[in-house]
DNA sequence: ATTTCTTATCGCAAATATACGATAGATATT
DNA sequence: AATATCTATCGTATATTTGCGATAAGAAAT
């Protein structure tokens, strides 16, 4: 095999599209999204009773929604309240419209 | 290791806007995507040619996109004719908007 | 200090995705 | 029938994703 090792290079707005559409390209994802819109917010213990999944698979779909910026953490000791991060939230919004036109 | 063999069941519209997400989630295919959006329509050549990418690849993605039912191809022998379709497109359309409210 | 509660991380297994070259298939044209 | 052109598919290698149980990490309360 020979693999293109230099990366291509996208426009900006290519790659941050694509970084938002593929942490929603899972639908326990957009289902903990759904929730967190509901709900506004949630601990990690809520979501765990919601679906039928292992504590450790739900807290790894929260992580990569947190990597791709769609929500943040906040320290609610002991828990950690999790809320749609509005700013990006706004961002990814308006590059999927504009992407639809 | 014990999978969960049975699949979650998701709400229909929650599924299908993972679907969409999902094949959004690669930055060529975005690209692509752009790409169709400008020209209307376009064969796989150009696109080979666009990106520097094999042909196989560049055929891999927009099989991709077809099966999330994102393009549609047009026989014109002896090329094939992309194009965005239209239909799913809007649907696809309206499950990002709503789905963000 | 120890226990309790909550969440993250590690290690693993299986499935899927990404990329390539090579080859096959389909259709005009010669 | 043979050739040329264009695209899809196959086979392969590697990387990433998805899921689990087990364990670690953090903070509060006892």
């Amino acid at each position: 095999m020979k693999r293109n090792l230099e990366p291509i290079e996208y426009k900006e707005n290519t790659e941050a599209l694509a970084k938002f559409a593929k942490a929603l390209g899972h639908p326990t994802r957009i289902a903990i999204l759904k929730h967190l819109e509901n709900q506004s917010c949630c601990f990690t213990g809520d979501l765990v009773e919601v679906f039928p999944l292992a504590q450790s698979t739900i807290s790894q779909h929260l992580k990569e929604l947190k990597n791709a910026g769609l929500i943040q953490g906040e320290l609610k000791p002991p828990k950690i309240k999790y809320c749609i991060h509005q700013e990006n939230w706004n961002i990814a919004k308006s590059l999927f419209q504009q992407f639809f036109d």
